[in-house]
DNA sequence: AACTGTGGCTCAACGT
DNA sequence: ACGTTGAGCCACAGTT
C-alpha cells in the first residue's frame, strides 16, 4: 500500500524520465517512468494535405489519426507525439499556422498533469492508511523597525512541531535560557541547517505552514543564500523552488509536499481577520499564546529572562498551532486530491473552478473528449464584460414576524444541470428541435443524448448518496469522520458546477447553460411562492433557492408544522425527480429588514443573523454588538425600551473615552493596487500613512484602522491600529456612524412612524442619553 | 462665501 | 456567478 505524494520529471541523456513519489508504510520510493512522451492534438482542415505538411517537422515521434468527440460532434484529430515537454510549446505555435490545420488542442497541458490524466493515477490514495509524517514550522524575524528585510535582519528562531511528537525551538545567542523544547545553537546559519536535517532525519512527508508561500519560504530562502546555505528540503536533497503562482508565490518542495495552511483558511473560513491566533480561535474555541509583535526586536536584544522565555514560547505555538490546524483541515484537502486527481500542492492552492476544471479534464480523456481550449485573455475578459440575469430575490415584509417556516431546494442549481441536461454539447442541439427541455431563455437541451457534465454530475451526485448511506450505518467514529469528509468533498464539488458554467477562464464556460440554469431557478422559486399562498401561508420573504412563510392567525406551532408538511408533500409530487423542496427550519420570531438582511431566533433561542452589521468586517464591534444586543432585546423580549437603554448605555460610554481599541477597529480588504484607486477610502488613506513608517501592503491584505481624533475628514482621521493609542478615537464618529445607523434600521424595521423614529434619533444624536 | 442636501459614483461585503 | 445594501467621497445646485 502507497500514497503518491508529488511528480515531476528530469531529463537523462534527452531522455524524459517521469519521477512519482510515493509514501510507503516502511519509507519512501520513487519510481520512475520511461514510456510516456507528450503529445498534443492537431485539428486538420484536411487530414492527408496536413500529416504531408507534418513530415517536414523532425520533432515529432508519431502521428497518429484519432476520433474523438468534440462537443456535439465526432472530428479526426492528429495525435502528435514529441520528444520533450518542451517541444510541445515549440511545435504547437508553428502547427497552428498551418494551411492544413484548423487549431491545435491540449497543446497547453503541463507535462506532469498531461501524465496525471493519462495515467489515471490518484494522488493521495491511501494517505490514512500508510500514515503520514506531517510537519509544520514557523520563524521569528528580528524587526526592530517593523517590517522586516531579509537584506539586514536575521531570522533568529525557526520553531518545528511535528505528528510524531517532536517539538523544537532552536535559535541562538541567549545561552542561559533553558526550556526543554529550546536548542540555542551557535548562529544563525545553525538554526537553519538543524530545521534541514530535522526534516530528513524525521523523514517527514508533508511541510506545513502558515503564510510560508509568501513570507517564511521566500525569507528562508533569500537568508539561506546569503548565508551559502542550500536549502535542500527536497526528498532527492533538491533545493525548494518558488514559482509564480498569478499574484502569489507558491514554495515547493519535491516529494515532500509544503501545504501551506493560509490560502486554505482564507477559503474555508469566513473571518474578519486570517491571523494565526483567529484561525486558532475558530477552530478550537479557544486562544493560543500571543505576544506583541512590535516588542519582539526589544525583547531579543535585552536579557529579560521572562520576556525571552515568553518568546519561545510564542514561538513554539506558532508551529504548535499551525500542526493542529493542519491535521484538522488536511483530510479534506486530501479527499478534494483524489477525487480531482490533482497533486496535493495543486489542489491545496486550487479555487473551485480549477478544481472543477481538473475532475472534467480527467473524464474527459476516459471518455474520449477532446478537451476545449483555455480562453486567451482577451476572450476572458470579453466573457468577464458580459453578464446575464441571477437569481430572484423576493422584496420582504419588513418587521417582525412570528412561527416562520423556511422552505428551500435541495442542492438547487445542480438538480437543474442534471434534470434539464444542461451541457454546452446538449444546448440547443439539432437532433431534437421539438422534444427537448425548455428554459425560459431562448434555448433549450438535448433529450436525446446525455451530456458530459450533466452525466459527470450525477455520478458525483449517487456516489454521495452512497456515500451517506454508508455514514448512517457505520459505527466506527474515524470511519465515519472519512465517509463525512468524503461526502462534504463532493458537495463542494457538485456545488461548484454552476459557477463554472459563468467563470470566464473556464475551458467549458458556457454562458447560456449557466444563464438557463439560473432561470429555471428562478422559475421553480416563482413556482413555490405562488402554490404556497395558494396554500394559505404568506410569504415573507425569499432568495434564490429558499421561502420564508407564516400562516397569518395560526398561533398552534404543531397545526403550522403540519401544514408545511402536507405542502411539502403536495409540491414534491409536481417536481422533476432529482429536484426536492425540503423542510429546513422553524424558526418562533425573526425580523426582515431589507432583501439580505434579517435575523431569526430558533427553538432553542439562538439568533442567525444575515447581512446585518453584525456579520460584516467592515463594521467595528462596539457597533456589532450593540446591534446584536437589540436584536436579542427585540427577539427574545419584544422590548424595545429595554433596546433603548442597552444603547443609552453604550453613547455614554463612548462618549466617557473608556471603549477599547479592539473594540472600534474596522477591517477592510484592499481590493487593489493602492495607486490604482479613483476613489480611495478610509482604509487606503490608513494604509498609505502607514506607509510612510515602514508598513508594506499589497492586494488583498485586510487592513485593520481606528477613526482617531485628528482629522478633517473621516480618511483623514483614519490610522492602522497598531499606531493608535488607547482613548484616541473619535466618539462622534462611533456614536453617529457606526452605533447608531446599525441599530436605528433595527428599530425602523419594528414599525416606528418615520417622525417618532426622526425624533428618536435626534435624542441620540443630540447626546440627551 | 460658506453651508446643506442630493444624486451619482466607487468600493466593499455580504446572501444564495 | 449575480443580486443587493450601504458607506463615504465628490460635484453641483440651491440656500443662508
Amino acid at each position: 500500500m502507497k500514497t503518491l505524494l508529488d511528480i515531476d520529471y528530469v531529463t537523462r541523456d534527452d531522455k524524459v524520465i517521469i519521477r512519482l513519489f510515493y509514501k510507503k508504510k516502511d519509507g519512501r520510493e520513487i519510481e520512475e517512468v520511461t514510456d510516456f512522451k507528450p503529445y498534443f492534438y492537431a485539428v486538420p482542415v484536411d487530414t492527408e494535405k496536413l500529416k504531408g505538411e507534418l513530415k517536414k517537422f523532425d520533432k515529432i515521434l508519431k502521428i497518429e489519426k484519432k476520433r474523438m468527440v468534440d462537443m456535439k460532434k465526432e472530428i479526426d484529430v492528429l495525435k502528435i507525439t514529441v520528444k520533450q515537454p518542451k517541444d510541445v510549446s515549440e511545435l504547437r505555435d508553428k502547427i497552428k499556422n498551418l494551411e492544413y490545420c484548423k487549431e491545435v488542442r491540449e497543446a497547453a497541458i503541463p507535462f506532469v498533469e498531461r501524465y496525471l490524466i493519462d495515467s489515471g493515477l490518484i494522488p493521495m490514495e491511501n494517505s490514512e492508511e500508510v500514515g503520514l509524517r506531517i510537519a509544520a514550522f514557523d520563524m521569528e524575524v528580528y524587526n526592530p523597525r517593523g517590517e522586516p528585510n531579509p537584506e539586514r535582519d536575521p531570522i533568529i528562531m525557526i520553531s518545528y512541531a511535528d505528528n510524531l511528537g517532536l517539538k523544537r525551538v532552536w535559535s541562538y545567542k541567549h545561552e542561559n535560557i533553558k526550556l526543554d523544547f529550546l536548542e540555542i545553537l551557535k548562529d544563525e546559519s545553525m538554526i537553519i541547517k538543524k530545521f534541514i536535517d530535522t526534516v530528513n532525519e524525521q523523514k517527514i512527508d508533508i511541510i506545513t505552514s502558515y503564510n510560508g508561500d509568501n513570507f517564511d519560504f521566500p525569507y528562508l530562502k533569500d537568508r539561506a543564500s546569503r548565508l551559502k546555505i542550500n536549502l535542500s528540503l527536497g526528498i532527492d536533497g533538491s533545493v525548494i523552488k518558488l514559482e509564480r503562482r498569478g499574484m502569489n508565490l507558491g514554495a515547493r518542495v519535491r516529494g515532500r509536499p509544503h501545504i501551506d495552511m493560509y490560502p486554505i483558511c482564507r477559503q474555508v473560513f469566513n473571518l474578519s481577520r486570517y491571523q494565526l491566533e483567529d484561525i486558532y480561535l475558530e477552530i478550537f474555541g479557544r486562544k493560543k499564546l500571543d505576544i506583541d509583535v512590535g516588542e519582539m526586536a526589544k525583547v531579543w536584544n535585552s536579557e529579560d529572562i521572562d520576556g525571552l522565555k515568553k518568546l519561545f514560547e510564542y514561538s513554539l505555538s506558532d508551529a504548535v498551532s499551525t500542526l493542529e490546524i493542519a491535521m484538522t483541515l488536511l483530510p479534506l484537502q486530501y479527499e478534494l486530491s483524489r477525487i480531482t486527481r490533482d497533486l496535493i500542492y495543486e489542489s491545496s492552492r486550487s479555487g473551485s473552478g480549477q478544481r472543477v476544471e481538473s475532475l472534467l479534464m480527467r473524464k474527459a480523456h476516459e471518455m474520449n473528449i477532446l478537451a476545449p481550449n483555455k480562453p486567451s485573455d482577451r476572450l476572458a475578459e470579453e466573457r468577464q464584460r458580459t453578464s446575464y440575469t441571477g437569481a430572484y430575490v423576493v422584496e420582504p415584509i419588513k418587521g417582525i414576524h412570528d412561527n416562520i417556516v423556511l422552505f428551500d431546494f435541495r442542492s438547487l442549481y445542480p438538480s437543474i444541470l442534471i434534470s434539464y441536461n444542461i451541457d454546452p454539447s446538449t444546448i440547443d442541439c439539432e437532433c431534437c428541435p421539438e422534444d427537448n427541455y425548455k428554459t425560459p431563455t431562448q434555448h433549450y437541451f438535448c433529450k436525446k443524448k446525455k451530456g458530459f457534465i450533466p452525466r459527470i454530475l450525477s455520478e458525483l451526485v449517487t456516489k454521495r448518496i452512497e456515500i451517506k448511506k454508508k455514514l448512517r450505518e457505520e459505527k466506527d467514529p474515524e470511519k465515519r469522520r472519512l465517509l463525512d469528509v468524503e461526502q462534504h468533498a463532493i458537495k463542494l464539488l457538485a456545488n461548484s458546477a454552476y459557477g463554472y458554467y459563468a467563470f470566464a477562464r473556464a475551458r467549458w464556460y458556457s454562458k447560456g447553460c449557466a444563464e438557463s440554469i439560473a432561470a429555471l431557478g428562478r422559475e421553480y422559486i416563482h413556482k413555490t411562492i405562488r402554490e404556497v399562498e395558494n396554500f394559505g401561508f404568506k410569504v415573507v420573504y425569499g432568495d434564490t433557492d429558499s421561502v420564508y412563510v407564516i400562516k397569518p392567525k395560526e398561533v398552534d406551532k404543531g397545526k403550522i408544522i403540519d401544514d408545511a408538511n402536507s405542502f411539502l408533500k403536495k409540491i414534491n409530487e409536481e417536481l422533476p425527480e432529482a429536484m426536492e423542496l425540503e423542510f429546513e427550519g422553524f424558526y418562533p420570531r425573526g425580523i426582515f429588514i431589507t432583501k439580505k438582511r434579517y435575523a431569526l431566533m430558533d427553538e432553542k433561542g439562538i439568533l442567525i443573523v444575515k447581512g446585518l452589521e453584525t456579520r460584516r468586517r467592515d463594521w467595528s464591534n462596539i457597533a456589532k454588538e450593540t446591534q446584536n444586543k437589540v436584536l436579542n432585546a427585540i427577539l427574545h423580549e419584544k422590548n424595545p425600551e429595554k433596546a433603548a437603554e442597552i444603547v443609552k448605555g453604550v453613547v455614554k460610554r463612548i462618549r466617557k473615552g473608556d471603549v477599547a481599541l479592539r473594540d472600534l477597529a474596522i477591517n477592510t480588504q484592499i481590493t487593489k493596487g493602492l495607486g490604482e484607486y479613483v476613489q480611495p477610502g478610509p482604509h487606503i488613506l490608513a494604509a498609505k500613512k502607514a506607509m510612510k513608517r515602514g508598513y508594506e501592503f499589497k492586494r488583498g491584505d485586510i487592513i485593520t484602522y481606528v477613526v482617531t481624533k485628528k482629522g478633517v475628514s473621516i480618511s483623514d482621521k483614519a490610522r492602522i491600529i497598531d499606531f493608535v493609542e488607547e482613548g484616541d478615537y473619535d466618539a462622534e464618529y462611533y456614536i453617529n456612524n457606526q452605533v447608531l445607523p446599525a441599530v436605528l434600521r433595527i428599530l425602523e424595521a419594528l414599525g416606528y412612524s418615520e417622525d417618532e423614529l426622526k425624533g428618536f434619533g435626534k435624542q441620540m444624536r443630540l447626546g440627551s442619553f
